[in-house]
Formats: C-alpha cells, sequence, structure tokens
DNA sequence: GTCTATACACCGATAGAC
DNA sequence: GTCTATCGGTGTATAGAC
C-alpha cells in the first residue's frame, strides 16, 4: 500500500480520538496494517505518523484553499471556493477540527509550531483578499479572524450538538461576513 | 482537603492534558493526594473525578451565568454580566473551553450527554434573553448560537495562536453582537 | 514489506498497613 | 484519611522470521 494512502486511513483516528486516544493498536486496525508494518513506514512511531498527517493536511490546505485564496479570481469567487472546500473538509461540520484536536495535551506539546503557523497562512491569505476587496487592513484582519473563530466555534457545536446546521449555516454566511457591507 | 477544593485541583489537569492524558500519577501530583487517597474520594476513579469536574463546572455556570440570565435585570445588563463571567472562567482566554476538550475521544463517549445538556441550557437561556429584548425567536436563536460558537472559536485560536486579543475582541462584542440593530 | 512474538514502561485500580 | 506496594492490562516500540 502506498505511504499516501495510509496516511489518509491514519486521519480518522487521530480526528476521532486524539492524539493520546489514537493508539497503536487502533492505527493499525484503520490500516489494516500490523504494529510493526506501521513501524517500517513511520520509524519515528506515532509522532512521526501524527506528524506525517498534519503534513498531509497542510499539503491539502495549501492546494486547496490558500492557492486560490492567492489567485487572480475576484474575491468573492475566491471566498465561494473556500467555502466550498471546507465544507468538504469538514465534511459538512461531521468531522472535528484538527486544530482543535491537535492543540490539547501532548499533541499540543509536539505540533504547536505547526499549527499556530498553519492558521498564521491562513488568516493572513484571507485577510489579503480583504484588501483586494477595498477593505481597510485593520478590519481586514479582524474579519478575517472572526470568520475562522466562526467556523472553528462551529464545528464545536456541531460535534457536541450532533447537529451540522449551525456549521452549514456559517459556511453559508462567509461571503456576507467577509465581504459585506464594504 | 475538602472534596470540593480537590476537585478545584483537578480541573487544570483536565483542562490541559484532555481526558486521555490526565492520569491518575497527574492528579494525583496536582491534588498533593497518593493515587489511593484520590481513589477514596473518586471510587469510581478518573471516570468519577471527570464527573465531579463537569458537574462542578456545569453548577459554577448555572450560578454565575443561567441564573443571572434568568434574573429580573435589564437584558443588556444580564450580556455585561455574562461576559465578565466568561472573562473569569476562561482567565481572558488563557485556559482552554471544556467543551472542546472533553468532547473528544473517550470522554465523548462517557460525558456527551451531559455536555450536549450543558450546552443547550446556554443556548436556550442566552435565546430567552434576546425575546425579552424584542428579538423575534429564530433571530434570537440564531444569534445565541453565533455567540458561542464566537467564543468557542475564540478559545481554540486564543490557544493555538498563544494571544488573548481575540478572545478580549470577541467578550467585549458580545453586548453589540447579540443585542445590536433591533 | 509484512508478520508473530515479545520487551519494558506506564496505565488505572486495589490491598492492606497505619 | 493517607500511605506504600503491587496487581493485571495495555501502551509504545522492537527483534527477527518469512
Amino acid at each position: 500500500m502506498s505511504k499516501e494512502k495510509t496516511i489518509a486511513k491514519l486521519i480518522p483516528v487521530f480526528r476521532q480520538h486524539g492524539y493520546e486516544g489514537a493508539t497503536i493498536s487502533r492505527l493499525s486496525q484503520a490500516t489494516g496494517l500490523g504494529k510493526a508494518s506501521l513501524y517500517y513506514y513511520f520509524p519515528d512511531g506515532k509522532e512521526g505518523m501524527a506528524a506525517a498527517v498534519l503534513e498531509y493536511i497542510n499539503n491539502w490546505f495549501t492546494n486547496e484553499i490558500f492557492q486560490s485564496l492567492r489567485g487572480t479570481n475576484d474575491p468573492a469567487e475566491k471566498i465561494r471556493k473556500m467555502s466550498k472546500s471546507l465544507d468538504e473538509f469538514y465534511r459538512s461540520g461531521q468531522d472535528a477540527c484538527f486544530l482543535s484536536v491537535m492543540s490539547v495535551g501532548e499533541a499540543n506539546n509536539l505540533f504547536h509550531n505547526q499549527i499556530e503557523q498553519a492558521l498564521k497562512v491562513w488568516i493572513d491569505s484571507l485577510t489579503q483578499v480583504l484588501q483586494e476587496a477595498g477593505i481597510e487592513p485593520d478590519r481586514a484582519r479582524q474579519r478575517s479572524e472572526n470568520a475562522i473563530m466562526q467556523i472553528q466555534g462551529a464545528l464545536v457545536l456541531a460535534r457536541v450538538l450532533n447537529d451540522t446546521k449551525p456549521f452549514e449555516r456559517v459556511i453559508k454566511s462567509l461571503p456576507e461576513m467577509l465581504l459585506g457591507g464594504i
């Protein structure tokens, strides 16, 4: 099996159980590989698996979201594209937020820098788009941060309430929230 | 030592490490009690400790927030009081959100009902206040959910960015966000 | 590459002395 | 009430056959 496909199978385990709860047994079962085989692909063990997952997701965001945010489409189109990708990534709120899951406990110590960096890139890219749309820098940054907060918060609510509606509503309202009333 | 004081010392361990990461050793060290002594207070072990912590926090929210939301003050005053209490509880964003931490992995299986119930009470209480202020029911509920999403999201951002400013900004904007433009 | 078998540490939990 | 000592189980990780 390719390493990439293996990584894809690791993702839901970390997402659902968190870093500490993602045991080697569960990771082994989810991939269909024996424990020792996992160590063949990831010599650094569980930490290496989580690092690979983070890199995989970061690449996905880079290609699917950050890149198009920096493209030449008009701002409204970029926001719509981002909304669509987010809805896909989080399966309309059914899947937990990685940032939130991986910023707790041991994982937070291990990966804080990477996660912080990724979040900053996201905020910066979004801020840039809003400035292109004619919004003042400070206001643009504040709106971007607010939007990302809404998204993270919506994922928490969705998980706790077992209800994807708040997430879907937030996703739908992103264009207006970000570009409205300029 | 009183049981209540013991519970208070358990809280930061669960908050920082999550349920799986909050080991008996750490809980023992944080309380200053030996492992066996912890089991004297909490015969159900770690699950009992987490349950006690959840109950403690739920009581705090009930007395400090929900009750005043249902009081006789005017809505704006109630919102200000809630904002003040939230800022205190989360130490201006320095402390993680319990909902988010306890809705991952094994803890989610054990305590999902309690956590869902608490969140619903919060949303309902807030919705009620907004209706008192003359906001239509549907709109009131939506605003309440949005506000709580912002708060949860702000706590995620604060933790990842190591920066309390987004949280403080959200707290400050709560009155306008909830009661503005009616 | 993938497996079985296993090493060793730490987990949650308990027994029993004081 | 609090402790030390210890149990059985599971955690991460590795050795070595195939």
